[in-house]
DNA sequence: TGAAAACTGGGTACAGCGTACCCTGTTTCC
DNA sequence: GGAAACAGGGTACGCTGTACCCAGTTTTCA
């Protein structure tokens, strides 16, 4: 499976892309669950193993898959300003919206973080934003990385409220009034008040996953601005 | 498998929570790619589907599992001051380490968040951290929520890149030297000047995962504090 | 005091998974 | 033309979760 392109005997009927690509829509559209060799191996058209002169492995696979889509993780140019803090809350968003496109990245075995080419380009374009604003190396791997550890946070809790959505059928709402017996008893005995309050009291505001991101994300800002050296 | 304590017939020879701590004390270990239900009945000495008398489902097991550790995510009561910004650092802190405890807790299945009793009296006392300053309850969700997805998105991280160590038998360092040949390539592209700063500048400072979860949660905290009604 | 009901543990079996291994056919080089 | 290097793909193994069934045990009721 090693090279690209074989010095000898036939041509290959695919190609690495072509697989990854046919593996990212099954992942997209089914989940990580439903992608299976065998279920690559019929979107394509192919017999399963030969899957393997490709790739060396599933996690293989799923390395490629996820090198494929790191350039929808970076805003388009147009989006760039040069004002750091309005870039990296782009970045941010720009983020969420592909992971939510994504749903399999946040369960995607772990792997070693930098694999492809196209994550080491995203890595350097990230880091290109707070460039310039008088900080460490070390210090502008912290500010990326509690912005990325956010919103990787964040939307791995909105998948998973997704996906408990999807599998019971019910949001959330439907879903606590379908334990309404379970949560009933457990306001009776009066030593859960805020959970009491949360029953009844929340989603009047801010129920927007937009907006609760936002908040969260503002706030990271605010605290990494309040900390940058000042501009010359 | 219903009824905790079955009206008629034998006793049951163990109890849900026996096969919960068995299957925690397995994927602690060993992860949770090794808890198996065959595993679990090898471990408490049982037949495969007998566990199906207690459990309904692996998927089930695992919501066990994630309950019966909830209590270890909420700080001992000597650390609680009445502090907000000190409870919740500390709730965060504590968050953290009973995550790194228990890997298996960033990858298990999505299931409906508050799903036993011990997760509601979590969710109950970290709500309490945050009552009195002021806040409706969809705020204070907001604030703990984002203080959650910080934690969660860091450990998760972390995690990640212990895994990756643990089965390539590298850490960051080695690994990049293995793949020396790769980065110089790119390197001398001269189209990667702030990734070139990192494979030479970075861990200068701040390599402690302690101080660099402690960076983040605090700008946190820091942009939270700001938007805080003002103390009465 | 049986008989029936409700439960227990556990064995068998099935569909699906990743993938090691092997065979056959095709292309290219010497 | 022979050999080497490759292609595709079939078979098979050990693993998974779990549906289903059966035999044994305890309790309840006539």
């Amino acid at each position: 499976m090693r090279p690209e392109q074989p010095a000898r005997g036939p041509r290959p009927s695919f190609s690495r892309a072509r697989l990854t690509e046919a593996a990212i829509r099954i992942a997209d559209a089914e989940g990580l669950d439903a992608l299976s060799m065998r279920r690559v191996a019929a979107e394509i058209g192919s017999g399963t193993m030969s899957l393997y002169r490709y790739v060396s492995s599933k996690d293989d696979l799923i390395d490629l898959m996820s090198d494929a889509v790191a350039p929808e993780f970076f805003p388009p140019s147009t989006d760039v300003t040069g004002d750091w803090r309005a870039d990296v809350r782009a970045l941010a968003v720009c983020n969420r919206q592909a992971m939510l496109r994504h749903p399999w990245l946040t369960k995607s075995p772990a792997t070693r973080q930098s694999a492809g080419p196209n994550r080491v380009r995203l890595m350097e374009d990230s880091l290109g934003l707070v460039d310039g604003l008088g900080l460490s190396m070390d210090a502008m791997l912290n500010v990326m990385g509690a912005i990325a550890a956010y919103v990787n946070g964040f939307v791995s809790a909105e998948l998973a409220e997704a996906e408990a959505r999807r599998r019971t059928g019910m949001d959330l709402m439907q879903w606590m009034a379908s334990q309404a017996s379970f949560i009933e008893s457990l306001l009776r005995t009066g030593d859960y008040p805020l959970f009491s309050r949360m029953v009844t009291e929340a989603g009047r505001e801010l129920t927007d996953p937009d907006e609760r991101f936002a908040f969260g994300l503002d706030r990271l800002l605010d605290g990494i601005a309040a900390t940058l050296p000042p501009a010359p």
